[in-house]
DNA sequence: GCAATATTCGAGCGAATACTCACATTTCTC
DNA sequence: GAGAAATGTGAGTATTCGCTCGAATATTGC
């Protein structure tokens, strides 16, 4: 079992360049939604991208690789959210920032619901770069932190629980087909303020 | 992308061909455990096994067709579990009928999470054997049975979230190497109370 | 004990697939 | 517009891995 290198290879600087990278990702991550990790292979990747299989190989030296940096996009993304839901939580009431919390959750998990359950299982057997485990990590903080300004005992084990059930609800419901967000989105809060009550 | 056979080739008869289909389920699981679906390969669980990749082929006519049948061993251990768990509930206590289910998913999952995650996740992309699909099935059945006898609104889904979201905080809690099962179920009572409260 | 049957063995085949490289094309720079 | 730099190409290589098959060995039934 050898180590893939995940680290990008070259940083695009022209504009088509970049127009690769993009589809590259773009197609990585349809395919995924299509068929899940074992229907993810390089040369398939290039073909929907449209670019060739040595383009790909200019930019990402390994499959590895290119799902590493699908599931760092999608982290940087949800990190934003939960920040933006956090922002203002000494002004405002439990509920209120818990609502906005649970929001960006089920945003970022109910449409793609292949697509997340295969990063999800991705993430257990990757060697993710550094810059990935900081985000999980700030990610784990912003929860952490809002439950301990609400005086939660055992916070960490409270955010733990709580993204990895709730991570698992969306998930299934997706999965079953559900597509109505805000009909999720209550059912999560009922879940999580049951756990916390 | 082929459809793989799954169904097992032949049923052994004398003592070690059982032996050597124990070994091989064996094998499969532990190689799981340590490493996940991508290092699961036919020729390494004969290795780890202790027969040769002949053997293996005798009973299982593709790799698909071990991890179906591991599947269908664990789903068929839950069910009993589940169901005896339910058998009392017209004479006990939601709170009672309750804590044994939580008992039999808490233990099912919690020791050996690398194990539940890659099967969850392989139960998503193989074609499942009718049995698996009505062992699958009754498990749903024995959930929405109970809770619907406690007059639960909306059983189907509620099932289907507590399940979903429960698989994902025992998982959860698993790889995050908690090993105490006692203080996870008692979470996991506060989350499934806590949403149907 | 002897045939019939069940089981085991593992070298090796074929297909899938990750990845390279020498060369062609496009874009940038001045 | 010319040279340099960046980007794109895809046939081809190397390896991994699922799986077969013909031959050897063990067990059973009579």
């Amino acid at each position: 079992m050898k180590q893939a290198q995940i680290n990008p290879r070259k940083t695009p600087t022209q504009a088509r360049a970049k127009a690769s990278v993009q589809a590259i990702l773009q197609a990585a991550a349809h395919i995924l939604e299509r068929g899940g990790l074992e229907t993810l292979t390089t040369n398939y990747v290039a073909e929907v991208a449209g670019v060739s299989i040595g383009t790909l190989y200019q930019y990402y030296p390994s499959k590895e690789a290119i799902l590493t940096d699908i599931i760092r996009q999608k982290r940087a993304r949800l990190l934003e959210d939960l920040q933006a839901a956090t922002l203002e939580m000494h002004n405002e009431s439990f509920d209120v920032t818990l609502a906005k919390l649970l929001h960006a959750a089920v945003e970022s998990q109910l449409h793609w619901p292949k697509l997340s359950k295969a990063l999800e299982y991705a993430e257990s057997f990757l060697p993710l770069e550094q810059e990935t485990r900081v985000l999980n990590e700030q990610i784990n903080q912003t929860i952490v932190a809002f439950l301990e300004h609400h005086q939660v005992a055992d916070a960490p084990v409270a955010a733990r629980d709580l993204v990895s059930a709730l991570r698992g609800m969306i998930d299934g419901a997706g999965l079953a087909g559900e597509t109505d967000a805000r009909a999720l989105f209550e059912r999560a809060l009922k879940l999580a303020k049951g756990y916390l009550a």
